[in-house]
DNA sequence: ACATTAACGCAAAATATTTGCGTTAAGGCT
DNA sequence: AGCCTTAACGCAAATATTTTGCGTTAATGT
């Protein structure tokens, strides 16, 4: 089900929206997600069932809708000063985090859900790689090609998490990501 | 929850459960999947609620488990004569099969699982590449390394009909395969 | 400040899930 | 082949979740 657009933001359904998200943070630390109930969250958060279900639809929407913030960066990522440098430490961060218990639970809410939330999330991934190589060239240094980068680093890290459950290490981003820059820029 | 090991998997127990696979089957061609629910298969399939939640656990469970075995392949993969067209007719007719509709929703029935299916799915198509390959050195021809074409080449198919929801078209799923086998090998 | 109505709370109704217990039949044994 | 054990099932009661109607509260526009 639709996680319901708001036409009114602000004041209460602010207050229940943040409630609600943080009950389900809290208790999702605390509790197996497949005994994670609605009527639950909505104890926690100090509102009536009700609501959550005429306002996110059902529990899938919910935990996708926070996970979906759980993930949005709050941050730029961080400018080590050269390309290289700058995409290495946001892979091998985006690794470690999504291969952690934490990160592969809110990738299954994500996916579990019909909607467009798996799309926000790629827009994450490519909005940060979009800034780095902006950086790059405006340092003057030979950029790269975002795409080329989603297709070849972060496509096999993403499908080693979901298919198999390999431990992501550092050498195998690294080695991904030496692959794709010691190749001839195609075009 | 968890789908329970069998230890009788005979007679009635079989009948049952090739008739609730067949009603999640049927059920799942005329009805949206957020309102399919364990009761309404029940009855398609002539047994009671009880039963499937005692042997499947809950909907997602089942849902996922008829999944596995819809993707699990029902042949080796076609022989065309050379390790490129065996290549790419199978990368053709996977992306084909897992970006259709039915596709989607049976990965997002798979991957919204807490348990191994996911596991089995990968599992599919590493034999199928080994498959090809073996055939490949068979032939004479130079091998190449089944990871690389996961890692490379249903990587980047996968991530892109997860994350957008992007058309794979056989033309990228051709230049993916081009590029790879393009490369030197390594090692 | 006022009017409009979206969003909420509450409680009843409808559905779905769990559980206890009797029955059926699968698999092992002689 | 016939018998025993007990896993797996059906049924129905108990419990939990989800939906819905309606009155109330408060966000937003004027």
């Amino acid at each position: 089900m639709a996680v319901r657009e708001q036409i009114r933001v602000g004041g209460r359904s602010a207050r229940i929206q943040s409630a609600v998200h943080q009950a389900v943070r809290d208790l999702s630390a605390t509790t197996p997600r497949d005994e994670l109930t609605v009527p639950q969250i909505a104890a926690e958060a100090g509102v009536t069932p009700s609501t959550i279900y005429r306002r996110w639809g059902d529990l899938g929407a919910l935990l996708a809708d926070v996970a979906v913030e759980r993930l949005r960066p709050i941050a730029e990522p961080d400018d080590t000063g050269s390309l290289q440098t700058d995409l290495k430490a946001f892979v091998d961060q985006y690794a470690e985090e999504m291969s952690s218990p934490v990160g592969r639970a809110l990738m299954r809410d994500v996916f579990a859900s019909a909607e467009s939330f798996p799309v926000q999330c790629a827009g994450f991934t490519c909005n940060h790689l979009a800034t780095i190589a902006a950086r790059a060239k405006a340092r003057g240094e030979q950029p790269f090609d975002v795409d080329e980068v989603i297709d070849h680093v972060m496509a096999p890290i993403i499908y080693h998490i979901l298919y198999d459950d390999r431990e992501i290490t550092p050498a195998y981003c690294h080695a991904l990501l030496a692959r794709l820059l010691s190749l001839p820029q195609p075009r």
